[in-house]
DNA sequence: CCCCTTCCGTACGCTACCGTATGGTTGTCC
DNA sequence: GGACAACCATACGGTAGCGTACGGAAGGGG
C-alpha cells in the first residue's frame, strides 16, 4: 500500500514541478539543485543529470511557468485572448466589460496562487527571468488593450488604459504582499472596491 | 596629497551608507558584512565591531532608509504631508490637485533613484524589511487619502482612490523595471500619459 | 539473459559568506 | 606621555551551495 516511500526514477518534469513549488515558497534562491534534491528525496547526482547546471534548472522552471500561462489558459489573467472568430459581434461591448470585471474579480481577489508570480516579479532583474516576464507582461497588456478597444476607446487611449489597468494589478499584488490588511479581504467591501476600481478604469475621459 | 587612499576609521554611518548603495545595486543579498567590507576597503573585523551580526546590519540599513523618508522629506513621494498650519485654506483644492500632479510627475518619471526602493519591495517578505515597508506604505496611502479628501471625495471614496493611486505607483515602478520600454520615457507622450492617469484617478464617480 | 542506456548515489574540491577569537593599532583625555 | 577605549586586521572553524568524477543500480530491447 502507498508506494510513495520509494518512488525513485525522477524526470526533468518532476524537477521543474518541485522547483515551481519551491519558487513559490522560498523565491528564486530556493530554486537550486541541492535543496531541491533534498525536497525530492534524491541527491544532486540526479539533479546534475537532468540539468547542466543551476541556470539550466532556473531556465527550465521559468519556461515551464510561461508555458502554463500560454498553453493551459488559466483564469488568472490570460483568460482567453482569442475568442471564437466570427461569433456575436453584436453585444461584444458588454462582453468585454464582463470579461474585464471577471478578470479584476479574479485578480484582485485571491493572494495565494500568486506566490510564484510574486517570486518572479521579485526576481525581475535576473537575466533568466527578465525576458519571460517581459513577454508575459506584454501579452497581457496587449490583451487588455484589445479589451478597452472593444469598450470603445480609441487605440491610444486603450493602450493607456491597458497600461494603467495592468499597473493596478501589479501594484495590488505588491500591496497585498506588503500590507495585507490594506487591501479589502472579502465580502461586501471587496465588491465595492472592485466596482470602484472598475468604474474608475472605464470612466469616460473628461 | 589626496588622503583618500588611506581613509581609515569607519563609522556605523559609513557602513549603512555603503549598504544602501549596495542595496540599490545588488538587492538585499548584497547587504552583507564581508562584501561591504571589501567595498569599503576594510575587513570584516570592522563590520563585526559596528554590528552584532548581519541581521543587525540589515536592520540598521532599513531603518536608515526609513529615516531618510521621514525626516528629510524627499520629493520622491512624501513631498510634505504637513503643510504650514494656518495658511491659505482658500484655494487648497487646486493646491491639492497641483500637489497630486507634481507627485505623479516625479514618481512616474525617473526610474533611477528607485533602485533602493525596488530592492526593498523585492524583499518584502523578509522579516526585517516587512515592518518598515508596511509603515512607509501606510503613511503614504494616508497622505494620498488626505489629498483626495481635499479634492472633495468623501472619506471612503478618498481611501479607495488613495489605494488605487498608490497601487498605480507600485505597479508603475514594477512595470518600468520589467518592461522599461512599455512605459513612456519622456517628452510629450509622457506628459499625455501623466495627464490621462491623473484624469482617470480624479474622475468623478459615475 | 545480457548489454547498454538511463538514472542516481557518493565523494571530492571550490567559493562565498557567517561568526568568533585575539592581538594589534589608533585616537583621546588627563 | 601613558592609559584606556575605540577601532580594525588576521586567522580560524563552520555551513551551504556549486560543479565534477566515477561507480553502481534499474530497466528495457536485442
Amino acid at each position: 500500500m502507498a508506494e510513495g516511500t520509494r518512488r525513485r526514477r525522477l524526470s526533468r518534469h518532476d524537477w521543474t514541478g518541485e522547483a515551481l513549488r519551491a519558487l513559490g515558497e522560498g523565491g528564486l534562491p530556493a530554486v537550486a539543485i541541492e535543496p531541491l534534491a533534498a525536497r525530492l528525496g534524491a541527491t544532486k547526482g540526479s539533479g546534475y543529470w537532468h540539468f547542466r547546471n543551476r541556470d539550466d534548472l532556473i531556465a527550465a522552471t521559468v519556461e515551464r511557468w510561461e508555458q502554463a500561462h500560454t498553453d493551459a489558459v488559466i483564469a488568472t489573467v490570460d483568460l482567453a485572448p482569442s475568442h471564437s472568430t466570427a461569433t456575436a459581434t453584436a453585444h461584444r461591448a458588454t462582453g468585454a466589460l464582463d470579461r474585464l470585471r471577471e478578470l479584476l474579480r479574479v485578480v484582485l481577489g485571491r493572494t495565494g496562487p500568486f506566490a510564484v508570480e510574486l517570486a518572479l516579479l521579485a526576481a525581475a532583474d535576473h537575466p533568466l527571468v527578465a525576458p519571460t516576464l517581459a513577454r508575459v507582461t506584454r501579452r497581457r497588456i496587449d490583451y487588455l488593450a484589445a479589451l478597452f478597444a472593444e469598450l470603445g476607446f480609441d487605440p491610444v487611449a486603450a493602450a493607456r488604459r491597458a497600461r494603467l489597468a495592468y499597473t493596478t494589478y501589479l501594484g495590488h499584488a505588491q500591496l497585498a504582499r506588503t500590507v495585507p490588511d490594506a487591501v479589502p479581504a472579502g465580502g461586501q467591501e471587496r465588491r465595492d472596491y472592485l466596482d470602484a476600481v472598475l468604474a474608475t478604469l472605464t470612466a469616460a475621459p473628461r
